[in-house]
DNA sequence: CGGTCGATGATT
DNA sequence: ATCATCGACCGC
């Protein structure tokens, strides 16, 4: 068919297994800047991606494949490049990008689009993002290397764009709710919000 | 700051 | 099997 993002489309390179059998901590910067697509039966939908969070696996206190596996977390103890997608609060949902190599439990969080076509509201923010993506628990466990679903190499923001921070709503996870796993083009108007001020955790100053 | 409800872990 | 608790959030 022919869409009018088939240009996008033929611009840059689906990212491919290699990208996401990787650490979480490195694939979460290299997915800002990278183009989301969803074929869905309305339409493909595009989004830039601009805000990412990095789950590191069992021994991350705020991933939830710390605590074991269990039906929900399956998806994300699975092979790397499938979409980890779960409910939250009973009325939204979240997309992760499986990574590292299977059994490692890692992911990285979608948190934020800046809209390129066809994206019905805004999308700053892992709820919202899914809502203007059309994501819901019928993609859980989807391959991300298909046609279906997929992310995109296109205009990587240069190193001094990058920008970390804690990761948001993680409070609970300890000391590894300091840590910057948080990853998002600095400035960019997309951005769900300015990390909450947080009380030292450990060490007072 | 509270809605809203599935997943989870404890308990029967 | 059921029960109580708790959110990787959003919008007010």
């Amino acid at each position: 068919m022919s869409l009018p993002s088939d240009a996008i489309q033929g611009a840059c390179t689906r990212l491919d297994r290699d990208f996401y059998d990787r650490p979480a901590i490195q694939v979460a910067p290299d997915l800002l800047g990278c183009l989301m697509f969803h074929a869905t039966p309305q339409g493909l939908r595009v989004g830039r991606v601009v805000e990412v969070e990095a789950y590191l696996g069992p021994t991350d206190l705020a991933a939830h494949t710390s605590r074991g596996r269990t039906a929900r977390t399956r998806a994300m103890f699975g092979p790397p490049g499938h979409a980890y997608v779960y409910l939250i609060y009973g009325m939204y949902h979240c997309m992760n990008a499986v990574t590292g190599p299977e059994g490692s439990g890692t992911a990285v969080l979608l948190r934020a689009l800046a809209p390129v076509t066809s994206l019905d509201g805004e999308s700053n923010g892992p709820g919202k993002l899914c809502r203007a993506m059309n994501i819901t628990l019928e993609h859980y466990g989807m391959d991300l290397c298909s046609d279906t679903l997929w992310l995109a190499r296109d205009n990587a923001p240069a190193a001094g764009q990058i920008a970390t921070s804690p990761r948001i709503g993680v409070d609970y996870a300890g000391e590894w709710a300091d840590k910057p796993l948080r990853f998002y083009i600095n400035g960019h108007p997309a951005v769900s919000r300015r990390p909450a001020a947080r009380k030292p955790r450990h060490k007072p100053a």
